[in-house]
DNA sequence: CGAACGTGTTTAGCCTCGCTAAACAAGAGT
DNA sequence: ACTCTTGTTTAGCGAGGCTAAACACGTTCG
């Protein structure tokens, strides 16, 4: 998050290079380099050690990711309680609201889906399981945002901005924490295509009584399905209830 | 996998630490320091950097991995062609069985289950997904093996040894060879009680035309309900058709 | 309460070792 | 055969990672 005092510098670089891996899938040592301004000994040097201990592995001449990730990436969602215990929870909204439910997470400042499930009518999202979303422009991340300190919150939008990808999306500070205001009057959150247009959403936030905020749950859908009494009552309580019980689970367990 | 000629040892040191951190879900500056033999700056630093970089969280006094491995992990099973055709496979696979099925690759030597599908009396395994098994002790690695080149296989074995974990695990080389020829010859692995007692398991691998190996898919429960004519004819014909599918879908795509 | 330990963090400074640049090997395409 | 590609290896300078010690700050305990 914020910078390190005495950096490992080598280890930026090889964060680097990883990041380059994941958005290429796989590359060269030369494309490599020049993309990152390195000289092609340098990111050698790194992929061999990457390899040699299954961070990366070779495909012919291009390297890879490796499967550790995953690995690594299956045991740090289950190492958090609220997967455990929300999965069941959204799985009963998908099913109760036939549309899309989701759980996700704040870290860094920035959300990420741990689950998803779909109803019958459930309409196929483009972001999937593991996807970075911003938080300021979802149900999700607004739920969440509301109920961290205000603090935390101006840090996260220094550091990621409010990019707008409709025009609903909320891109000024002030018009934010209005919206959050109302968020936390009411208990959840509702994204009006604010994300992606044509798609609404109600969200609530999983809180547990030491004012701590472990992420949130949602349903979404076509705005022509989220409307009416079920975007003003229905789904909100079905959402709520889920959040509910989830945090009720979390503490204790 | 093989050494590096020119090693970064502070990448060395950061898989190091990244390591224990899966070991030990999370850890202070000075648990890993003295786990590891390293100085509490040395860890401290590489902590710190690897934070900025999100591979790493705080929290409180402990540290974590990142949920970045999930982001991470997930795309790099999707980037697996054999995981999209696979998933439909194995589903079916179980509903068809009731039993669990499973589709497992190979990295470095050693196998991680990519899906896992659960039929009605499917048995709860101790393995999950993302998880690391031997392949000398498995359906699904010992169907993989087989189609491996016999040097590659090898260098697995020169690696990772032949650990056993039931009576019934095969710990020499010789035995093993031979297995493999009967599992080559036959077309589909069975372990039976190799690896766990009480749990048989049918296995198939998914090969093409080109002589690759892109992993293995399987059938298990216990012994009680895997034997007879299920045992001998009808789930291995499952099996293998389902790998089949999974190739020509992989040929074709 | 204050002393004694526990953290994580920061600092000074030696000397390793990561980086650069260039040469090398090994194919693929012409 | 020659010429682009790759990826890999090498020599050598000097940045910077590592060690050791001191620091700040909380908790615990006498």
């Amino acid at each position: 998050m914020t910078e390190a005092r005495n950096p490992v510098k080598s280890v930026r670089t090889t964060a680097r290079i990883l990041r380059a891996l994941k958005e290429l899938d796989s590359a060269g040592v030369t494309e490599l380099s020049e993309r990152l301004g390195l000289t092609k000994g340098t990111v050698h040097n790194h992929l061999s050690t990457l390899e040699e201990n299954e961070f990366v592995v070779r495909d012919g001449e291009k390297y890879r990711l490796g499967i550790l990730f995953f690995e690594f990436g299956e045991q740090t969602k289950r190492a958090k309680k609220i997967y455990g215990v929300g999965v069941p929870e959204v799985e009963k909204l998908a099913d109760r609201t036939d549309e899309l439910a989701s759980l996700l997470i704040e870290e860094h400042g920035r959300g990420i889906y741990l689950h998803r499930a779909r109803g019958e009518q459930a309409l196929t999202l483009d972001t999937r399981i593991g996807a970075r979303v911003y938080l300021h422009n979802t149900g999700l991340g607004k739920a969440i945002l509301a109920h961290l300190p205000r603090e935390r919150t101006e840090r996260i939008l220094d550091r990621h901005g409010l990019p707008r990808t409709t025009e609903n999306t909320i891109d000024s500070r002030d018009a934010l924490f209005e919206e959050l205001d109302r968020v936390r009057e009411r208990g959840y959150a509702i994204d009006d295509e604010e994300r992606a247009t044509g798609i609404r959403c109600v969200a609530a936030p999983v809180t547990t009584s030491d004012g701590a905020v472990h992420g949130a749950v949602s349903v979404a859908g076509p705005t022509s399905r989220i409307k009416g009494d079920r975007l003003e009552t229905a789904i909100p309580d079905l959402v709520q209830n889920a959040a509910n019980v989830i945090s009720i689970n979390l503490t204790y367990s």
